[in-house]
DNA sequence: GCGATCAGCGGCACG
DNA sequence: CGTGCCGTTGATCGC
């Protein structure tokens, strides 16, 4: 494909549709970091938010890449020895990604009408806002305080209180737990311990936990709970053992 | 496009070339978490290695996807309202894709020859090197003792002793250092003063430092030190106020 | 805007 | 394999 037509149509494209372009290319980067990747034959796509992707082809990544907002550049260099050059640009951080083109395989501008957007269920979010309604899966007579509670509570899946009128503060995990989420655990509960001066308990709430992060747990006096939960075929999960109504449930209403 | 035209063609380029589809789609996913779509119009990308991407029309990240290793069925469903549908299944976790298209713009099978391999530089593990060669932007007279260091050294960066013979772990971050960060460090210091039952400092070397968590690193006793980094043109990062050699100079020799 | 955290994180390296 | 942790992480939500 002749160069100067490739550039015209890529052109024609940009900030309006997704533009496909196949060919051999190296790449340059620098930005946050740098890198370089020699000649080969790679997909790049740019779409009319600025997303500019470079795919292998293979591997899940782009081999280079530029987020939403970036402003695209196409030109055609050196006279004798032609060449299309594409250059991604962003500002803050200042970052810049050079594709040079020997030749263009093709191009194809893609009008994508598509208003819809992805709804995602089984996040730690839905889970926590399920335990809220029922924490009995957990510990009976836990009650549930996030609202009315006065404290930094940014942060805390949830604050609740024991039989006892102990402050509890539950982290909830929708993967295996591991250190990390022992030390984030034991810092919130930390925090409130201070602040209120009264007697916290650290609880967290996971399908599973690692051998090395459970020692680390019980060595900081805090507690693990298992969440037993799973994906249902609709719009939720469901997590085992709740009394609650789960949202699936609520459709008879 | 017809639908078995479209089949067929998907089908000649399975797990031999990269296959780009374009059209309208209605799209859900069940796995470890679970997801729907309505319809609307989309691109799909499948690797020759079972990487499946739908991207929308904005937006940096996949839609939909599935990793490596997955593998891809195409078949045209319901004899009067016909549609295509495509399966991208997984197992370990089992997870599964179904991507249902009353129509298909277009689908372009390509071959990508392509065997280079991204370089990439200023990593947070070649910042680290640099700086073992050359700990005095530091501190004067630390010594790097990883390589003949007996220790649980698996993740700590850098493993040094002062001149006043105090083991020191220093951990390397390449951006601006969070709570994270300092609990990270905590853990490595606490454990190697621990385990050689002898005074160990912990030096946090990042490009900046959050209020929060330089109160935090203080409280714990730790200490925190600039780095200050530089992505080159060519093929390497310096660090400002390093006197050995950097990676670039070599190339003379 | 910064800061902390989640993500269907993905990827790698090490035990 | 699991476990831990980096990433040009990106995306989100709270301040």
């Amino acid at each position: 494909m002749d160069l100067r037509e490739a550039q015209i149509e890529i052109q024609r494209g940009l900030r309006k549709k997704l533009v496909l372009i196949a060919g051999p290319c190296a790449i340059k980067y620098k930005g946050r970091a740098g890198s370089k990747i020699g000649e080969g034959e790679r997909l790049i796509l740019i779409k009319r938010d600025g997303t500019f992707l470079v795919h292998q082809n293979t591997g899940f990544k782009p081999v280079n890449y530029q987020p939403p907002g970036t402003r695209v550049s196409v030109k055609v260099e050196n006279e004798e020895n032609k060449r299309l050059v594409l250059k991604a640009r962003r500002r803050e951080p200042r970052e810049l990604i050079k594709v040079t083109m020997p030749e263009v395989h093709w191009v194809q501008n893609l009008e994508l009408k598509d208003d819809e957007q992805i709804d995602v269920y089984g996040t730690e979010r839905e889970l926590a806002d399920m335990l809220m309604d029922d924490l009995s899966v957990i510990e009976e007579d836990l009650k549930a305080k996030n609202k009315e509670c006065p404290l930094p509570q940014g942060d805390i899946d949830i604050f609740a209180e024991d039989k006892e009128g102990n402050y509890v503060v539950i982290e909830v995990k929708r993967n295996k737990a591991g250190l990390k989420a022992v030390t984030q655990l034991k810092r919130y509960t930390d925090q409130v311990k201070k602040s209120k001066n009264k007697k916290t308990r650290g609880i967290l709430c996971a399908p599973g936990i690692t051998d090395k992060a459970k020692n680390h747990l019980e060595k900081e006096g805090l507690e693990y709970s298992v969440l037993d939960f799973e994906i249902e075929d609709f719009d939720s999960a469901s997590i085992k053992g709740l009394r609650k109504k789960q949202k699936g449930l609520t459709e008879f209403n």
